[in-house]
DNA sequence: GTCTATAATATGATAGAC
DNA sequence: GTCTATCATATTATAGAC
């Protein structure tokens, strides 16, 4: 049915864990512990790296623990002593995901010329699109699907941090410098064209045979966005 | 995790199947075959409905048969004498999404004014979103899980379609009624635009505090659209 | 921290009576 | 066509050795 991805036999390069010669001292020393914790950090990092493509791509669901530790390169029940249990790994990715969602937003401020504070948006969304098309994939799965998890705690921050932003517009187009239009939608149609290339990429792939992959196909959709933003289509 | 739909008991209400008396007529008139036909119809259809209902909200792997059988009013063993697996079920909820789906771009002609056809279209996609909402959502979710299903047989149409397309809005640009914009471009805008609110309504309900439901809100949504589109923000 | 079982459960699907 | 079992399987999660 849905497309599943393949439960390949884990590549097993277990990392040559040089074992301690006898005698050795058993306290680590700090530049082993250092390492230790790397290890596990970036260990950590994999597994959720791999749960992001997955949970992505196949949902929550349609994505075993075991397909995300065969992609992280460990066992079921490595991955299991990092992450409780699947709800917990789902979690962190989704807390993780947020910070880089919500960063882009951030940037408008007043002192800014409206004009290019759009244009600068819309380009850093667009590259959010094309170098990170997972992490739109998951947030628009989850909020299609009620946000069970992350409506508590993205709902107020969200709301607040859009607040700001539509007064901002709104002195932008109190000040002559913007037309009247309704802020909050305006904020709607900056995420929904650009999101779309990457949450539609199979289907902008189907009609127009490109993707934000391909640098000229990257700027002409930029452009065309930028200009239909700021100019539409309405000849002048 | 992810919310799910509460497994109730199902109510039996199981329509009193008035039982032939005996002796009567084994071969069934030809009206009785219709209401046979008509039951059998109505029966399938309200699996679909359950089904599209759930798979939007849930995705396919997220939802049970017990669950959509249970929201049909069925049993899970009926359920599977109409469809004889979860795939069958599946596919059968996404070709007819399809005809839906499709429908409204093929308006788009060269006769009509621009400007009319695409405030029209916009209305049309919106009330689509506001009164198909899960139609909208598993069209989505299909689409970002690589459409598995759906490619083989939407994209040759699509293509054909959207090309089809593509070359109206160029005929319109070429007589000076329509800013030079790139045709696709502008068609992946009015889609983004207006499945956004169907698709992320909870985060357009979260932040605007209002749905396309309210009347009020639809229309200010559209006007904001139309504006958006035809005219851009730029002050002229 | 990592492994090998294995328990516990959910769920898709079938058999066979009526 | 609809029902009551029941099977078969996938998958989450845990126990316990090393």
């Amino acid at each position: 049915m849905t497309d599943q991805p393949p439960v390949s036999p884990r590549k097993r390069l277990t990392a040559s864990k040089t074992p301690r010669p006898k005698g050795a001292a058993r306290v680590p020393s700090a530049s082993a512990q250092d390492r230790r914790l790397r290890m596990i950090e970036s260990k950590r990092a994999s597994i959720l790296q791999a749960a992001l493509e997955l949970f992505s791509r196949f949902g929550l669901h349609g994505t075993s623990l075991d397909q995300v530790a065969t992609q992280a390169d460990v066992s079921k029940t490595n991955l299991l002593y990092y992450f409780g249990n699947k709800e917990e790994l789902y979690t962190n990715v989704l807390r993780q995901l947020l910070e880089v969602w919500l960063q882009p937003l951030q940037a408008f401020s007043v002192e800014q010329d409206p004009v290019e504070a759009i244009r600068d948006y819309l380009r850093v969304k667009l590259e959010l699109s094309r170098d990170h098309p997972a992490e739109s994939r998951l947030f628009c799965m989850e909020i299609m699907q009620g946000a069970p998890l992350l409506l508590g705690e993205l709902q107020q921050p969200l709301h607040d941090l859009v607040e700001n932003k539509v007064a901002v517009i709104q002195t932008w187009i109190d000040a002559g410098k913007l037309a009247p239009i309704a802020p909050h939608h305006l904020i709607f149609s900056l995420w929904a064209t650009t999101q779309h290339y990457a949450d539609f990429r199979v289907q902008v792939e189907a009609v127009a045979g490109k993707t934000l992959d391909d640098p000229a196909f990257f700027e002409e959709t930029l452009k065309s966005l930028q200009a239909l933003i700021l100019d539409g289509v309405r000849p002048r």
